[in-house]
DNA sequence: GGTAAAAATATTGGCGCCAATTATGTTGCA
DNA sequence: TGCAACATAATTGGCGCCAATATTTTTACC
């Protein structure tokens, strides 16, 4: 087993690298308080341990990782509490860009949003786990797209990541997964229809029930507070 | 010039250089474009180029400052349209924190902000410019960190020191200082009052008229709009 | 056999060296 | 003098080495 490209550009793996990891830990390749060991990571995405150390210490820096001097880096854990902090605020942004989204898209957009909704019908019934979360993903990502509102977007997708490592299930039953697809609908029909508030209380229930503690899946969801 | 300390508890050095070159811009020791030359870094904070370089590659995942290939980090600039898009979500999420706020705050929380409140009045008069901008800094912490949510404490502090580098006068004229001054003391009366809803109206007036482009200091303040 | 000390192993992380790249200065030529 | 090509200096940044620390295994002793 030779390395096949034991260095490629240099320059874009540096930056990649960090996301790469991101994304396997969303995929949940690792789990929370899981500790990532450097020379895994070197093999499995073909790296240098410098480049490694400098993913682990931007995923640090963006909270989807804990940093521990001399133990290592591992998936951050994150308390009921912190969780129900960072649903809090991403009911409020989640809410504003898709106000926002609803009077900026056009019918073009609509159609695209149409396709992922409908692929993500699709998933519940077919797809594992994992694809439904990338599609689930790749629909609110493109709705949010239309906010008009960079930084927006950005904080929003730094909330849902650091939200993943916690011991919550997304969709905690069949039944679940089925709403949220049904809210999807109903999301895209208030999109056709140019209503912002109905969108925007949609999303916010989306948001708020979408998640529900592992624990107790059968508690109603609260209205969403401010603090946990 | 002997170095004095060249490494210290080497732990506390390292997490802490990236918020002392943080602190640095704030205070427009570096200003917005300004290239950082880790050699001059190292002998101002009395670091290793590892550090140094560690501390720098922390602030551009923080966008505080910028990093281009081969050339080296200089402070962000940023452009009108990124500022008031972080404006925009600065308004939600300060409002909905001040109205959290007011519902938990206790007699002695107001009596402390009260005495950052009076001391803001007295370097309005006497102080110099990063005099006053780091006591309103402390009382808006202050008020803040009564909120009950950590998370959007710190998603706040990171778009407000985002928005830093750009070509905006915080207080474009003696009057827009005096008038901040008003709006602080008007806030604890809210406080006093335990009225969340007037406490929201003032910060989000507070947050969008503080800040005027340089280039127009008359222009009316809009109404708070989810993109620039 | 169980516990504690000690050795061996594994892993992280500080740091210096120097190649690659960019910026600056100088020379030569029209 | 103005411009371009070249040489020189300054700066960044990749990477390997090994010391410091943590973890596991072995050994020794009660």
């Amino acid at each position: 087993m030779t390395p096949k490209r034991k260095r490629r550009n240099t320059s874009t793996r540096r930056a990649d690298l960090a996301n790469e990891i991101a994304e396997a830990i969303r995929l949940r390749l690792f789990r929370p308080g899981e500790w990532l060991r450097q020379i895994d990571l070197e093999e499995r995405f073909q790296a240098t341990r410098f480049d490694v150390r400098r993913a682990l210490d931007e995923l640090a820096v963006r909270k989807t990782i804990e940093h521990v001097p001399n133990r290592g880096y591992r998936v951050a854990e994150i308390d009921l509490k912190t969780y129900g902090e960072i649903l809090a605020i991403r009911v409020m942004l989640e809410t504003a860009a898709a106000e926002s989204a609803a009077a900026r898209i056009d019918g073009a957009g609509i159609a695209r949003l149409d396709a992922l909704a409908a692929q993500f019908s699709a998933a519940v019934l077919t797809g594992s786990r994992t694809e439904q979360s990338e599609i689930n993903r790749a629909f609110h990502q493109l709705m949010y797209s239309f906010c008009g509102n960079a930084v927006l977007q950005e904080t929003i997708w730094a909330l849902r990541d650091r939200g993943r490592g916690s011991q919550i299930t997304v969709w905690s039953s069949h039944e679940a997964l089925l709403a949220s697809d049904r809210e999807h609908h109903a999301m895209m029909a208030a999109l056709r229809a140019g209503d912002a508030a109905g969108l925007a209380a949609l999303v916010a229930r989306h948001v708020t029930k979408g998640a529900v503690p592992a624990a107790r899946p059968a508690e109603p969801a609260a209205a969403p507070k401010l603090s946990a």
